[in-house]
DNA sequence: TTGTCAATAAATCAATCATGTTGACTAATG
DNA sequence: CATTAGTCAACATGATTGATTTATTGACAA
């Protein structure tokens, strides 16, 4: 029996382990989801005939060639659920209808002096209901996620308004599908986590190098956000010298030595060596301290650099850290592996779509 | 009906929620039981019964006085299983037998100048044996926590013999029961969290003082350990000035300065003032900027300092490092409160005897 | 003062449902 | 024909639901 639209995002655990798998190992046979999962054979059969008449998953064609019966890979089907994605920036908004797989399918943005919500807001429901309106299927849209640096309102007189303004409240208002805020930097590790091509462990400590640094952390595969939703404020972090980590590895801090802002879009930037070079080396001196710091506390094997900067930047600041974490006392625990993250400028909207989809589709909510 | 002995130990999560709340906030009748963990009446009722058949729960005396059924409060069974600790440490390894409440039923211990495998075995050895004869029922002994330092053969030439020397596996052969061995201080963070007197919410962290300085991280309630088991190597956490916490923040640096060891047990020391004071002082710098790097990674509320020292110096310790916390930068997060632990010397053996009670009857099993 | 009864809360009974397992079976292949 | 994928039917476990029982307080009338 079909389901109507409620029910069909109410999945259970067991249903959840099984979408989550697939996402991350690519398209896997009924047999490999029971040896993966622990569950018997039968109870994946139930299962995936279930999400398959909900249309998140698809059978693909059989494969032979081995030994026994051939067997029919399950992929997750693109249209399965659709996302919207909201970023919020201090030169631009973006908002983006993501797919199952991870695909924007509609991108729009506006750039602006600075955001104030009426402007945000207006920006957003217009995009929303212009992207609804041009959908078949307008129902498919399981929620919107709002990607938002925090305190706003520390930015200066002319951002006051966002001081006691409910952004997501606002949104949600209208919307026939439910709405999450996180912070900008938390958004950017969860896509990683959802989306990421790189294979990452069950848990590592991410680093977001935008205007501002800020971080998230994944325990166990799921995204901490902690009990005041402020865990993963690596920005935050004390460094030596009676600094903290944003004081010295953020775009502003290069913007600074530039003596101008940087274009904040998507078009890259040339900055001359002499300015970059020093502020890659003292950026990762500060990064190589916070992921040994985030070792000793966690264990974590891996910490993940990715920034909104272009790849040759963020190539030097990995290379940069991996030579400055050598160089720490790490008596005790061994150094992380530094890694490069894979979605650069478009992580933080992606994260932002990723919100709801973890909400409905990974285990556990995958955000506590 | 009753199970024998193999599946009385054999707990389903909600049995183990049942059991942990009850730990966490004394007696509670059943109804307040359906309430907090969100299961039916019904389904309290029959977990309960099963719960007081199996000797874990003791129905108490009716509670008269309000409107409505008179309510029985159900409380913990305190012989309802009991657990082996034992501790290893510098110059004292001790064993003690603990009950289902978290007290010290029977204590042994031995001083050397170094340990060796050959001695510790043989102490545990006999203890054990000992201490289960002389018990009615043996077989309500669930299992065996060893609370041990890491790395022992660092110590020096003579500890050499602890290198491939795995004291789990030794002592687990010839044991009716199951055998855990975790680092010291982690288990005086297990300890805090099972049997702690403090009111501590589902997130804190746990510092510990003694000849090393260590800790533990707890998060939702239960003790991270880590994918390498390192977690909460706070030792190890990085600080300003090229070191790390345990060169600063540890009863060895206190003994350098001092210019002699202190005494290896319970019977508390004098140190001079002007001695104590500045390494309370340099210590507390460390602490702090610990901490602070805990609440900026994982959204904090709580750090725990508790240590192997007098409970004046460890007042003067958790004062001096409120101090220091609120000179260093915190733009962007809440520094977190600075609370005294309640199990000092005692906490590292309590956690050792936790490791099997939070393996058996705690949800998730608490440790990963 | 005492007897009666409505309201309230705790706890259980019996029936049912959701979601898994087990063991026997079918299908398609090298 | 051994091997592997997958399904069918019967059953087990562990929860929920709705009706029911029990024990109490507190109001009110005799």
């Amino acid at each position: 029996m079909l389901h109507d639209a409620k029910d069909r995002l109410d999945l259970s655990q067991n249903e959840r382990q099984i979408l989550s798998l697939i996402r991350r190992r690519g398209p896997l046979p009924r047999a490999v989801l029971a040896q993966a999962t622990g569950l018997s054979p039968q109870a994946i059969t139930n299962l995936t005939r279930k999400l398959i008449q909900n249309r998140f998953l698809d059978a693909g064609a059989v494969v032979r060639g081995k030994v026994g019966q051939p067997s029919t890979p399950l992929s997750l089907a693109p249209e399965g659920a659709l996302f919207l994605g909201l970023k919020l920036g201090r030169r631009l908004v973006e908002l983006a209808l993501v797919d199952f797989l991870g695909h924007v399918k509609i991108h729009r943005q506006e750039i602006y002096s600075h955001p104030t919500p009426d402007r945000v807001l207006s920006f957003a429901r217009n995009g929303i209901a212009t992207i609804l309106a041009s959908m078949p299927q307008p129902d498919r849209v399981a929620g919107l996620g709002i990607a938002t640096p925090f305190r706003l309102w520390d930015w200066g007189a002319e951002m006051v308004g966002w001081r006691d303004f409910d952004l997501a409240d606002h949104l949600g208002k209208g919307l026939p599908f439910p709405v999450f805020l996180e912070n900008d930097a938390s958004t950017a590790c969860a896509a990683e986590l959802i989306f990421g091509r790189s294979v990452l462990p069950r848990d590592f400590v991410h680093l977001y190098i935008a205007h501002f640094a800020g971080g998230g952390v994944v325990l166990d595969g799921r995204l901490r956000v902690g009990p005041r939703r402020n865990a993963g404020a690596l920005g935050s972090m004390p460094i030596p010298g009676g600094r903290q980590l944003l004081d010295v590895a953020s775009v502003s801090t290069l913007e600074e030595r530039l003596g101008h802002p940087l274009p904040p879009d998507d078009s890259g930037w040339q900055v001359p060596a002499d300015i970059e070079a020093p502020w890659i080396a003292e950026s990762a001196e500060a990064l190589a301290f916070v992921a040994l710091s985030a070792t000793a506390l966690l264990d974590i094997p891996t910490v993940v650099i990715d920034g909104a900067v272009p790849p040759a930047t963020r190539r030097a600041l990995a290379d940069a850290t991996r030579t400055a974490l050598a160089r720490l006392p790490a008596a005790g625990i061994d150094r992380p592996d530094i890694v490069e993250g894979s979605l650069a400028r478009s992580a933080r909207i992606l994260g932002a779509a990723a919100l709801p989809l973890a909400h409905f589709f990974e285990p556990g909510g995958a955000l506590t």
